[in-house]
This record gives structure tokens, sequence and C-alpha cells, in this order.
DNA sequence: CGCACCATTGATATGGATCAATAACTGTGG
DNA sequence: CCACAGTTATTGATCCATATCAATGGTGCG
């Protein structure tokens, strides 16, 4: 990374924090770069660099030595696994300032991942090497990965969750759900942030199956057209909430909600 | 804790942590307290206390705040979640010296699992504000934490990799695999470390069907008698290896290994 | 000895995968 | 702007792995 770009982009950060500090809205894996000291910062990113790499392309193979930690700047990627056989787990299916490598540096050895663009993307890359030596000098730095790791891990565990006892139906209306709730949760549009396909993996079904799925949420007052996903009425998904996720919803308490503890006493009803 | 107890605790762990320099023998989960100054350990064990649970109690319900991180000094624990229509899947099975709520103390909020005993436990509790503080004041503690959770977090990506795209055999060779590579490569007889019952959800399988993938198994040189497991030679399992498991395996290398780059050139053979 | 609890075995049911054909969409070049 | 090729999504028919249901057999404990 040039010394301009360096500037450039610390320039924006500290915008980016001041804004968080100030309004509500907190940028999600900005949570890398919280609280840094202006020197922490400079530590990381004088040794970073920016790449472009376009839609398609495997960033890194299952089995490599993990370099860098990737910061993606534009674009979108998918963090996945293979069988022996060739089958393919969607792990992760991330966009615009998410992070990865961020947990595989400190495995040690081999990622047991692999990663793919699925559009388009521009990274930052900071070295796994600084990565690692900054977490042992500064850590608030340390303490900000541990956050992105435990969210990572506790997102690993809804997964299992997911596919172990749920049912289709129920996996993607709760996945919907989500991105309801990221959209904000008056927000009655949504776009699909990837091809149905794609999401059918990380869902642990196949695309026929993700298909018939959809036909069977389209009568429960949502409407899917074009990847464009349109909700009659903001409680549509509700069905498909838990008490934890209900935590993250605006709307969480309100007279509607099914999982307010004011409607059943205990977050446990239904 | 009284202040003699922590002393005694100290004390082992100082001649533990020496043992471990020279020799190779590693316990696994004292990562936690590696490389860290008398001092910071005084702090974390100040503050905290022991605990004995007897078997079968739910330790902490999926929801709670976690108040602790449970470090296991005796005994045999599970986490799992349930689903709204009391569907269980068990996230981890652990023993003696390993921990729980580690991870959990650094995701915010509630608990996404439950823990429960299996046994009767002994516990070691340190409570998750001294935790979170620690981490801050000391980045060693805050890197040892980074690789446990680093850690968990494979584990889980493993675990959904197992469950989507490998049938229960591959599953249960996988796992016995993992058990014997545990018990020290050479050992070819391995006590089943919980019930099978346990092990089947875990594995995210029936009973039943547990029951049925085992008679598939014992036609593979490999026999189960009582929660006994005795391996005919200490290949039997290798048909269940990959290369990221070849590489904690003390035979990874040797002739008859099917993994070894040696025999095949580039580890994604067979 | 008898009661629980757990594991095993057999019979049956079923959800989702697979296979196969068609349809809709995307982008490209004329 | 349309035609065409390539990709992605949908729909229908069939199959199969594993869950479920039900009965039996062990094992340990009071």
């Amino acid at each position: 990374m040039t010394e301009k770009a360096v500037e450039v982009f610390i320039e924006d950060l500290v915008r980016r924090r001041k804004l968080a500090e100030t309004s509500k809205n907190d940028e999600k894996s900005h949570i890398l770069f919280q609280g840094l000291s202006e020197n922490s910062l400079q530590t990381l990113l004088s040794s970073s660099h920016m790449k472009e790499i376009s839609a398609g392309q495997q960033i890194l193979q299952q089995g490599d030595t993990p370099e860098n930690l990737y910061y993606i700047l534009e674009g979108k990627v998918k963090t996945q696994r293979f069988s022996l056989d060739g089958a393919e787990v969607t792990i992760r299916l991330l966009g615009k300032g998410e992070t990865f490598m961020d947990a595989v540096i400190f495995m040690g050895g081999k990622s047991p991942v692999g990663a793919q663009t699925t559009e388009d993307c521009r990274f930052l890359m900071i070295p796994a090497e600084t990565v690692r030596r900054q977490a042992f000098n500064d850590s608030q730095f340390a303490c900000n990965l541990l956050q992105i790791v435990t969210r990572h891990y506790k997102t690993a565990i809804q997964q299992i969750d997911s596919i172990t006892i749920k049912n289709p139906i129920e996996r993607l209306g709760y996945y919907f759900l989500k991105l309801h709730i990221e959209n904000g949760s008056n927000n009655m549009d949504i776009t699909l942030p990837f091809k149905k396909s794609m999401i059918a993996n990380h869902l642990g079904m196949t695309p026929e199956t993700f298909s018939r799925t959809l036909n069977q949420i389209k009568k429960m007052n949502v409407n899917i057209n074009q990847g464009k996903l349109t909700m009659r009425d903001a409680y549509a998904l509700c069905h498909f909430c838990d008490p934890d996720t209900a935590n993250t919803c605006s709307r969480f308490g309100s007279e509607d909600c099914p999982i307010s503890e004011d409607n059943c006493g205990g977050g446990k009803c239904h």
C-alpha cells in the first residue's frame, strides 16, 4: 500500500470511527480497527497492500498457508470446504466491510477452508505475520480479534444447529429473517445478496430443494421475484425468530412480536 | 478459591509447564495459561473458585448470561443447543483439562449454548469479568484465548463439513480416528469417552443409526465391545483420514500412510 | 430379583437427493 | 433490438438413506 493510499484509508477510517461514536450505525467489521491508536493503525496498514481479483477466482485453496488477513473493500466472497470426492460446503458468504482468514491466521498450519470471489473484488490485505505480531503488542487489537472470531464461532454453532435440527423451510426462513433484520427491521424489500444456488449450498440443501422451499415460503406472506424478496408485512418472518435473534431486532418487545416476554412470559412460548 | 488452593494450583501449573517445555507432551487446554507471568496467573486465579457438580446437572442454560469461564479439573461435560420443539444438538463433548464458556464470554449477551455434566465434575471457575479484564491487560493471555477460540472455530467448521457432506460411516470413522490419534497413534485400544447415544447426537445421527453404523465399521478391522474399541492394525482407520488430520498423526509420512505425499504426490490422492 | 436405562435389531415411512427435462434469465455480437 | 449461447432456476418423477416406530435384549443398580 502506498503512503498516499494509507493516508486516504486512515482518514476514511477515522471519519467512520467518529461517525460510529455519534450515531448508532456500527458498520460491522470495523470492529477490527475499533479503538486502535493511530500508531497501531499505522503499523498494521503500512505493511498492507491492496489487490483486485475478478469474479469467480479462487483466492486461496483449502490447505494453503494463509499469508494475509483479507478485508473486503468491494465485492463478495465465499469461503468453502471440499470433500475428497469433490462435494462443496459453503462456510460463509460475505461482502463489503467483512474480513476473512482472520481466524485461520491463529489456527496454526494450513487453512481448513478455501476462499473464492463471487464478484469482482478489491481487498485490503494485511500480512498474517503483522497481524500476529500486532495482536501480541496491542491487546486492544487482540481483543478486537477475539470479538470477531467468537462471532464467527457463534455463527458456526448456529449453522450446525440449523443443519442438524431444522428443516429446509425453517433454515431458509431464518436466513431471510436475518437478512431482513440486517437491512433494518422496517425495510420490507430485500435483494438476495448471492445467487440462489450459493445460498442453497450454504444452507445445506440442493438448488432444487431451495426452489421448492421458496414456493412454501411464498404461501406465508412473502413474495420472491427475480432475486427480490418482498414481505407483505414486517412480521411475516417472525415465525422463524428465536429469542437470541430477537434481541437484534428493532421491533423486539413490540406488541406484535411473538418472542416478546410481555406476550408470553419467558421467551420460550410459541 | 482459598489462598492455599491457589498456591497448590499454581505449583501444579508451574510443574506442568516445566514438564511441557522438556517433553513434547502438551496437555491441551493449558494453552490458556501458557506463557503467563506468575503475576498474571495470580490475578486470574485469586478471584476464581472451585465448584463440584454432580453428574447430569445443567450447569448453564442456553440463554443465560455467562458469569464464568469453566476449566474442567475432573469429569466430563457436554455443551448443547435446543430447538424450540425440544430437539437437542450436542456441540462439544469435553473432558478433564478442557475449558468451556471461554468463547461465549467474548460474544456479548446471552449464551447460545447450554452446558451439562455427564459425570461428576470439579471445576475451576474464573469470573467472566476477570477474564475480559485480563485479556485487555495481558496480551499474552489474549493471544492464548485467541488460539483456543480459533481452535473451537476450526472444529465447528469440520463439524459443519462432516454433517453436510459425510455419511454416517465416514463421520463415525473420522471420530474414531481422531480418538485414536489423541490417544497416541500407536495405541490400538480405545475406550469410548462418552455414552454411545451422546456420541451419536454429537455426530448428527440417531442412536439406531449409530448402532447400525458400528456394525459396518466392525467389518473394517475394528472391533467394538462394550464401549471398548480394538483396532486390528494401526492403519485400520486411515481410510477416514484427511490431509489436515494426517499432520497430527505420528505415523504421517510412514510407508503405509495413505495420505503421505511420498505415496501419491500432493496430499490429494486416494 | 426386578426395575431402569441403554443398546440393538427389524420393519416401515418419509424427506430430501438425484435424475431428467424445460423454462427463464444474462450477456454478447450482429 | 433481436437472436443465440451459456448459465441458472424451476418443475416433475423416482429413489434411497436415514429417521421413526416398535419390540427385544443386555447391563448395572438398589
